[in-house]
DNA sequence: TGACCACAGTTTTTT
DNA sequence: ACTGTGGTCA
């Protein structure tokens, strides 16, 4: 190599980094170095995405510039000169010049596949990239593991046997395939939970053994549960095999099939990503491993970033070896530790610190920030859990005097069952809350519902799908009739909806084959209608003709009320979908997105609010205000882990993560004794609370434990003290009266009907759903009416005013 | 087929 | 304490 060469390699690097001037040293390192095998241990708080964004840009931008001593061209001295002179006075309008003489191969966007867990960190990705490198970035393969699998299967699955149009089984869908094959099997439920069978199965998956294996497995071994849950196992994927349905974990697992026994598929892939990143690598199972090294095995350009202190989700399979091994599986791998935060402050770092400290399977950082010592860190302990909430409360109401929003406080806990004591004494206070978290949108039975639905109508094959919803609404066609149609159904290799079309050729189903065949007709009315109709009018039209509406607004309790909201906002995501430009703004299109995106109501921001939240779901924000409570041990570390080194290893990473969320102040709660389940318990204080340092925090205790919570009235943890305390008492006055008239208007009926349209008896009405009818009567109920309608074709129905609304009109 | 009662389980969660 | 589910009875 001429010294001519070295000076422009040199020089090449410099230019480029010079357009990654706003990171660190280490930040910086991590997206130029991109050539080979790279992890990036990234610590809480350390810009990581950043890194990742930049990473994209400097790869779509100048390839491998930065990480290679090739030079694609004949250089000359001028143009080493020139960068010489670029470096050290960079002029815009020689950028281009620059541009050109630093790029080697740049990345075409469909070249580079970025891998996240959630929808969402692959839809900030998404956005972040777009917004720094314009529409270019629109190709970039950034998705999560599961849609990138789908998008891989839904060109080549054949090759593996099911047909390109499969459907995606979520874990509800799952288990019933798994009752149903315990059922046939003649085994108890209670001797084998679908909950464990599930785990089992999947835990076979992700060591990609087949039914006929894992069997063999433990006949050689003699386990006769093992031997039942293999048969099931094995039922278990017949079925889904002749519904051409994949579940979960299907999706990888069968990727990973795919792309390790088809040469030509595999090649295809791994000539096409040049480079592949994967994000939370430490939350990566073991088939996800075996896919991200088969797709990166062509170029061998892999850069996975994760932080082995955050790994949380070993019960789901993750598995930590993964990163923790990254360097002896990937020979010549280079590591990048990212350890400065920009997040907390000192105190609050080496709190987490001293924690993570005494675990032994980790790789090692210590977190450091510029941002300087700030508050130490709180623990307090209180007498019980109302106690605990009420202290909570008490600061975040402080906090909030002094300027703070709502929304600037996160509450932390393990359990969702925890989430009870702090929702009361939000309620009492009048604080706006809420909860991340619990049972999600498309996990709503109502939302299901329509959506088996629609799936349906996209595929009738969908025997699961059909069966959820054949009766409901309520069609008089109960179980019994569906066990034997499914029976013919087998017994012909006929699908469940072919059979109960062609009802009548069974005498089995002499009873109800009219009812069957009215269903299916329902169902080809809907099919026909879908041609070229607008998604959205579709679905309100499948609402209605189907009846689902009509029966939740029938029932006319709170309950329905909800879920009737819930149908309606379906129709929004049905909206959200389209509006985001989908390749494929079909019904199925829709399914299949729908069917991988789960978490609609990431309505984190928006709202002013107090969040609550498990620790897990924490995870990747951060707040101003933190506040963990329950630390105790029996509730965290929860029984479970004092006894398992490891799962205990687990728990002091999620306590890690936990406390690593805090910007500003970080507070620590437990209890002396705690209901839970029904009993009260008196627990310890968490061992990691004495794993702090002692100089990094202040813990506040009772002396003596109050013998009973007072009433409502009673905010003695407000504490303010000196000077200040008269004012804040009469604010504190205030703040009641505004409580007390929150609450009176809660318990109270809500507002009078004013906005009400007075419909009276005897006035003929229009329903979208029932038709024409008569209004018999109209009864005032709370702020809203109960009308008794007959109408022409359905009979006589009961509507409440407020919910029919919408869909009455006169005459 | 639908209503009602007894009973068990109860960490964490994404796809 | 609470909730969802499964089994039994009308």
């Amino acid at each position: 190599m001429t010294e001519l060469e070295k000076r422009f390699i040199a020089a090449r690097r410099q230019a480029i980094a010079m357009e990654y001037g706003k990171l660190n040293e280490r930040q910086r390192q991590g997206v130029l170095t991109t050539e080979g095998p790279l992890l990036l241990l990234a610590g809480a708080g350390s810009g990581k995405t950043t890194v990742l964004i930049n990473r994209v840009a400097n790869l779509l931008k100048y390839g491998r510039g930065s990480d290679t001593e090739e030079i694609p061209m004949p250089i000359t001295g001028d143009e080493v000169e020139f960068l010489e002179g670029y470096i050290q006075n960079p002029d815009p309008a020689q950028k281009p010049l620059m541009e050109y003489l630093c790029a080697v191969e740049p990345a075409r966007p469909w070249e580079v596949l970025a891998i996240t867990f959630t929808n969402k960190a692959a839809t900030e990705l998404k956005e972040r990239l777009e917004r720094m490198l314009g529409e270019e970035a629109r190709d970039v393969w950034a998705s999560t593991f599961h849609s990138a699998c789908v998008r891989i299967l839904r060109r080549d699955i054949e090759h593996v046997g099911f047909s390109r149009d499969f459907t995606i089984y979520d874990t509800d869908d799952s288990k019933r395939v798994v009752k149903d094959c315990l059922k046939s099997l003649g085994l108890d439920e209670k001797t084998f939970p679908v909950r464990e069978v599930l785990a089992v199965m999947s835990d076979a998956k992700d060591r990609m053994q087949t039914p006929e294996q894992f069997c063999k497995q433990w006949e050689s071994a003699g386990e006769w549960r093992k031997i039942r849950i293999g048969k099931v196992y094995r039922l278990y994927t017949q079925k889904l095999f002749e519904a051409n349905a994949l579940d979960f974990d299907d999706i990888i697992l069968h990727t990973v099939r795919l792309l390790r026994d088809h040469r030509e598929v595999r090649e295809y892939y791994q000539r096409k990503f040049r480079y592949v990143l994967i994000d939370e690598y430490q939350d990566t199972n073991n088939l996800q491993y075996q896919l991200a090294s088969l797709l990166a095995g062509g170029h061998r350009n892999i850069c996975v970033v994760g932080d082995d202190d955050q790994s949380i989700y070993r019960f789901r399979g993750a598995n930590i070896e993964n990163i923790l091994n990254f360097e002896s599986e990937y020979k010549g791998a280079r590591t990048i530790r990212l350890e400065q935060n920009y997040r907390s402050t000192q105190h609050i770092l080496d709190a987490a610190n001293g924690v993570i400290r005494n675990n032994l399977g980790r790789k090692g950082k210590t977190l450091w920030t510029n941002n300087g010592a700030g508050d130490t860190v709180t623990v307090k302990t209180t007498f019980n859990e109302s106690d605990e909430a009420n202290y909570v409360l008490g600061q975040i109401m402080m906090a909030y005097r002094r300027g703070a929003n709502w929304k600037d406080n996160a509450i932390l806990y393990r359990m969702n069952a925890q989430s009870n004591a702090l929702e009361y004494a939000c309620k009492r206070n009048g604080v706006p809350y809420k909860i991340i978290g619990g049972t999600k949108f498309f996990d709503r039975a109502e939302v299901k519902d329509m959506l088996a639905y629609l799936c349906v109508i996209n595929n009738p094959a969908d025997d699961l799908r059909l069966r959820r919803i054949v009766n409901v609404p309520s069609r008089k066609i109960g179980a019994a009739t569906v066990d034997k149609a499914q029976l013919l159904a087998t017994r012909d290799g006929r699908t469940l909806y072919e059979v109960f079309a062609h009802a009548e050729e069974y005498p089995e189903l002499k009873n109800t084959a009219a009812k069957l065949k009215a269903f299916t007709e329902l169902i080809e009315t809907m099919r026909r209608a879908l041609d070229g109709a607008e998604l959205v009018d579709y679905y309100s039209y499948v609402c209605e003709t189907t009846g689902y509406v009509a029966m939740l607004q029938e029932k006319n309790d709170p309950e329905s009320l909800a879920r009737l909201e819930n149908v309606e906002e379906l129709s929004s995501s049905i909206h959200a979908f389209l509006d985001h430009e989908p390749d494929n703004p079909t019904l199925a299109g829709f399914l299949d997105e729908v069917a991988l995106y789960t978490d609609l109501d990431d309505t984190t921001d928006g709202d002013n609010c107090v969040l609550m939240m498990t620790m897990h779901s924490a995870k990747g924000l951060e707040f101003p205000y933190v506040y963990v409570v329950g630390m105790e041990e029996g509730i965290f570390p929860g029984n479970r882990a004092v006894s398992d080194p490891e799962e205990l290893e687990e728990e002091r990473r999620l306590c890690y993560v936990a406390m690593t969320r805090a910007k500003e102040h970080l507070t620590l709660t437990n209890a002396r004794q705690r209901m839970l389940f029904g009993r009260t318990a008196a627990s310890m204080p968490s061992r990691f609370l004495n794993e702090i340092p002692e100089n990094d925090m202040e813990w506040l205790s009772k002396p003596e434990p109050r013998q009973e919570r007072p009433a409502f009235d009673d905010f003695d943890d407000y504490g303010a003290s000196g000077g200040v305390a008269y004012r804040v008492d009469v604010e504190i006055a205030a703040h009641r009266q505004q409580v007390k008239k929150t609450l009176d208007s809660v318990r109270k009926a809500p507002t009078p009907s004013a906005a009400l349209p007075d419909i009276k008896a005897g006035e003929t009405v229009h329903h979208s759903a029932f038709g024409k009818g008569m209004v018999l009567s109209v009864r005032p109920m709370g702020g809203d009416a109960l009308l008794e309608v007959a109408f022409d074709n359905v009979g006589t129905k009961k509507l409440m005013l407020k919910t029919a609304m919408s869909h009455l009109t006169r005459g």
